[in-house]
RNA sequence: GGGCUCGUAGCUCAGUUGGUCAGAGCGCACCGCUGAUAACGGUGAGGUCGGAGGUUCGAAUCCUCUCGGGCCCA
């Protein structure tokens, strides 16, 4: 139609084929004649306001138990969920993470699994702690850790309600009735039973280790808990004078009496009053040197590549190498050297670790302070003084091992009273002592070069304040130990020869466990092989309480019957129990006679139980949400259940839960003899992180980040869903507004296309209309597109079962953008509108729709739940139950022409070939040409109007020529109703200009 | 600094063992339809495959180095 206003006329001016609105004949309208597509499915979804509703009505409807009741017998497939943190708002991980989870579960259920999806949360630990005592303020101080446990109870509990209600927002369907929260009396029970587990298998020992501290918050600190951030820190090139030179001068021809030093380079000169040792790498070469320095001769030793570089920071003159050997022969030697301000000698060692990239060669070595330190002081049984005594409980190596783990610096970060006075003045902590041992260096001549750099350094994650390495009596897990070997008397029991945690932990990835991307087994492999042993104990009040008791002195009862007396009692009341019960109260279940394990102590009764301490450590929640394999798939629905089928989680838990679960299920499940060495996942499907458009990490700091909130008030959850079912969650992943609106726009087409389908089926009743397929079909349109739906369903389904949802995302558009709205739909249109409205090929076109629709529904029900609802009911009526309790579909059975392939590839050229007619000769509209088609193009049997509706023409006609053309048919009449000129439209009875196929529709002649 | 990993058209991604592998969709431009209409259809332009070396008759694909990201650690 014309445009009213000056474009109307210009038009006009420009095109003079259409004639003015007066001059045009009085067309027929045939309008109310034709089968207009009508749905109630709507073009316009308004997710944001109707999604609320579904996802009340499937809470309501208890849709998450009927499916578990649907599938009740079925073969399972166990899902185990991580639990979140409870703290705070869910962010984009978050929806990413569950969405992912739930298009799993979703899928695995439509394979006709029974999958459970019990949602869970992370209660304990530091970071609500943290925040509760921080809005406490100073009378925090003065409550019983019972009464900040209660708040932090209540605390932990309004944020899982919270994100219980974002993640259904999110429209997963999960248990949100029965979820499971690691601070659980029941949860906790049975991570205690584990843990007593772990201890009757000699696992668990207490000793004194550096581990990483937090000043502020008087705790020892898991990987997990550490953030790294740049730091400014000072480092240090120090001389360490050698006591024992003789042999040494002699060899170099110094006079006896000349001073000589070590000397040696460290970023953490608090950490020298704790040095013990200085490590030498054995190969490598050490050279002594005498330099002119502010007029006077020195005399040094260090690593013989890094001379040159080191002396010339002080501008040293007239270097000489006097001798050289390597490190080997340095400790051969026997050398010792004097501490720079503490009376004492020490040795140097060698350490395979030491490398010459920075500082000298010569690496200061405090075992109090490191763990590298810590295990060279334990090779070499360096010692602080004979008489002190490493307290190591049960620890199945040579008992002669007394190596000092000397650690001068107390939880505040204070000195103690084996420290030199100058550092015990009110106020010094680690931090002013750096300064104050430099300045201490320095007046004493002991210091060559000081330097300020910045480097990553690790920190509290939640008080960013920095961490130190400092020895303190933890529990720790031993990783290297014979499981089931156990020293508790004294003497070895058991198989010494028993495969470790880490030998089980590896043989299960390397064989048990598939991961998804492949690379997270050697990743996980290599974590796997350089962990050090697990620290258990954090010194805080908001977790589950490591249940051991001390009597005086070294006497520790922590055996499995007493763990799980505790247990027993936890399962009932809760950990608080604990804080609340003497020790007494919580061993009444406990009979040490019956217990092989119990120390003499315990046994004789030669300490009143009323005299026991009750320990004051908690685990580590990595040990909580470790447990959940038992607490939660054990304990809900049996052993039987174990291991689970996936685990789904960031790529960061290969550091965090991943190995948290594996570690105590390989230790305490599996087959007999040993009952060791089940993983308690058969695969690991880890996603990345979040990144923004020009791919940097998103921050608060940075302004980066995406609220979810926002996200799914502009978009709806079904628009995410498809957002993420469109990414490639291997790796990084880009996050920007403008992808949303991309995935709504993809979102807008698919639903598009769905609603044709529905409201070309207004008139259809599957039942009575039904086409029934037979051979003769092969080479309509109808099998044509079934056929290509078959591969679909095939490619869809092998998405689902590999969880590559991009691919399979891109499947189901591709086949929605391309194969229907583009192809099928566009041809079968005429027919669809202008068909008699029960001709046999009008309700095959229908059966073949609603194969698809139905199809499509199950295939991306997964991923739009709530669009999907809407679409089943919209074909299978109001009643008809929800689709997530369907399976997918099979593949149809007909046979499709094996020609079709060439046939869509001629169709292109013929496209091309009308678009040249259209910009070459003015033929605007396809249905005003008919092309012209070697005929060698079109095989047997294939209907030349189905053709030409393939390419939206009004006719296809053959020609023994190999060219294809286009002619112009303005010339021919065209039928009013379906606006075709086919070459049989004529003048009808009823007026009209009319083609035989309508007239026939219509009834008239 | 170490381990794992990523870098192909404006965007999201395909590219099996090196040889029509330089592709798809979106977006964009132009055109058509106006009986899917805040819809639908057609055509087209766009990339020295992060960079530099090397192996090879031949490399996006293998090797080395390098630049820029991410996760984890030191």
């Amino acid at each position: 139609m014309l445009r009213a206003g000056g474009y109307g006329a210009e038009c006009f001016l420009f095109s003079a084929r259409i004639p003015p609105m007066s001059e045009q004949p009085q067309k027929k309208s045939y309008k109310d004649t034709i089968n207009k597509p009508q749905t109630a499915f709507a073009m316009k979804a308004n997710l944001v306001q109707n999604e609320p509703a579904s996802m009340k009505r499937w809470a309501e409807a208890g849709l998450y138990q009927k499916v578990r009741q649907a599938r009740a017998g079925a073969p399972r497939y166990v899902f185990h969920d991580g639990p979140p943190y409870a703290n705070g708002s869910i962010h984009l991980g978050h929806l990413l993470n569950k969405v992912l989870k739930d298009i799993v579960v979703r899928s695995r259920t439509m394979m006709g699994f029974d999958c459970p999806y019990i949602p869970g949360w992370d209660c304990h630990g530091l970071p609500i702690e943290h925040k509760v005592v921080a809005e406490l303020g100073p009378k925090a101080r003065e409550m019983e850790p019972y009464q900040i446990r209660r708040k932090c109870q209540a605390y932990a509990e309004k944020f899982v309600k919270l994100q219980s209600g974002q993640m259904q927002r999110l429209l997963t369907l999960a248990d949100y009735e029965h979820p499971y929260l690691t601070m659980d009396p029941a949860y906790e029970g049975a991570s205690l039973e584990v843990f007593a587990q772990m201890v009757e298998k000699g696992l668990v020992y207490r000793a004194l280790k550096p581990v990483h501290w937090s000043i502020a918050n008087q705790t020892a600190l898991a990987d997990a808990e550490l953030e790294y951030e740049d730091r400014v820190d000072t480092s240090i090139y120090v001389l360490f004078e050698v006591v024992t030179a003789s042999p040494l001068h002699a060899a170099c021809g110094l006079a006896s009496g000349v001073r000589v030093d070590l000397m040696i380079w460290t970023t953490t000169p608090w950490t020298l009053p704790a040095n013990l040792a200085v490590a030498a790498a054995p190969r490598a070469l050490y050279g002594l040197f005498s330099y002119q320095l502010d007029g006077k001769t020195h005399h040094a030793i260090l690593a013989d590549d890094l001379a040159d570089r080191v002396l010339a920071l002080r501008g040293a003159a007239d270097i000489k190498r006097l001798a050289v050997c390597t490190g080997q022969e340095l400790v051969s030697a026997g050398l010792r050297y004097r501490h720079p301000f503490i009376d004492r000698t020490s040795p140097i060692v060698t350490a395979e670790y030491v490398t010459l990239e920075d500082g000298t060669g010569l690496v200061h070595t405090a075992p109090g302070h490191g763990v590298e330190d810590y295990q060279t002081g334990l090779k070499d049984c360096i010692r602080f003084s004979p008489d002190r005594r490493e307290v190591l409980a049960g620890k199945p190596s040579d008992p002669s091992v007394r190596a000092d783990t000397y650690c001068p610096v107390r939880g505040d970060g204070t000195f103690d009273e084996t420290a030199p006075d100058w550092l015990r003045a009110p106020g010094v902590d680690v931090w002013k002592a750096n300064d104050l041992v430099i300045v201490r260096l320095r007046e004493s001549g002991h210091l060559f070069y000081d330097l300020k750099f910045t480097h990553s350094y690790p920190h509290d994650w939640r008080g960013r304040t920095p961490v130190i390495f400092r020895a303190t009596e933890q529990w720790f897990v031993g990783v290297d130990w014979p499981i089931g070997f156990s020293f508790f008397d004294g003497q070895g029991h058991g198989n010494a020869d028993a495969p470790s945690i880490r030998k089980l932990a590896i043989e299960a990835v390397e064989k048990k466990i598939t991961f998804y991307p492949d690379w997270g087994k050697n990743r996980l492999r290599g974590m796997l092989e350089s962990r050090p042993d697990w620290c258990i104990s954090r010194q805080r009040a908001w977790g589950l309480p490591i249940p051991a008791f001390f009597g005086e002195g070294d006497q520790v009862l922590l055996t499995a019957a007493a763990v799980r007396a505790v247990a027993k009692v936890v399962e009932k009341q809760g950990s608080d129990a604990w804080f609340k019960l003497s020790a007494a109260e919580l061993l009444a279940g406990y009979e040490p006679e019956k217990d092989a394990y119990a120390p003499a102590w315990v046994k004789e009764g030669r300490l009143s139980r009323e005299r026991l301490k009750k320990s004051t450590d908690i685990f580590d929640v990595w040990f909580d949400s470790g447990t959940s394999w038992a607490s939660v798939i054990r304990q809900r629905f049996g052993a039987d259940w174990l291991p689970t089928d996936l685990y789904l989680e960031g790529s960061d838990q290969h550091r965090g839960w991943f190995q948290a679960s594996l570690l105590p299920a390989v230790a305490t499940t599996g087959e007999p003899p040993y009952h060791t060495g089940q993983p308690p996942f058969k695969a690991l499907l880890t996603h990345g992180f979040m990144v923004d458009k020009d791919g940097k990490k998103m921050s608060k700091a940075l302004g980066n980040t995406l609220e979810v909130e926002t996200l799914l008030k502009d978009h709806g959850a079904d628009v995410c869903r498809w957002w993420v079912s469109s990414i490639n969650a291997d790796n990084d992943i880009k996050v920007d507004p403008e992808f949303f609106k991309l995935a709504g726009e993809e979102y807008r087409k698919v639903r598009n296309t769905l609603r044709y389908l529905l409201s070309n089926l207004y008139d259809f009743d599957i039942k009575a209309h039904r086409h029934a397929w037979v051979p003769a079909d092969a080479t309509s349109l109808d099998a044509w597109v079934i056929g290509e739906l078959n591969l679909v369903i095939a490619a869809v389904r092998a998405g689902y079962e590999k969880f590559d949802f991009r691919a399979l995302h891109e499947t189901v558009f591709d086949f929605c953008n391309e194969t229907l709205s583009a192809v099928y739909l566009a041809a079968t249109k005429d027919r669809m509108y202008c068909d008699k409205a029960d001709s046999p090929r009008r309700r095959r076109s229908q059966t073949a729709m609603h194969t698809i629709a139905d199809a499509l529904i199950r295939l991306t029900a997964p991923i739009l739940p709530h669009t999907v609802e809407e679409a089943w009911k919209s074909l299978h009526g109001e009643s008809a139950s929800s689709v997530q309790l369907e399976t997918f579909p099979n593949p149809v059975e007909l046979s499709v022409s094996g020609e079709w392939a060439g046939v869509i590839a001629s169709r292109n050229d013929w496209l091309k070939a009308v678009e040249e007619a259209r910009q070459g000769r003015g033929i605007e509209n396809p249905l005003d040409c008919a092309i012209v088609v070697p005929r060698t193009q079109v095989p047997a049997g294939f209907s030349v109007i189905d053709l030409a509706d393939l390419c939206n023409v009004s006719r296809i006609e053959l020609t023994d020529g190999a060219e294809i053309s286009v002619k112009d048919l303005r010339e021919e009449p065209r039928c009013d109703r379906s606006w075709k000129r086919d070459g049989t439209v004529k003048l009808r009875g009823d007026g009209g200009m009319l083609s035989d196929r309508d007239a026939a529709a219509l009834g008239v002649v």
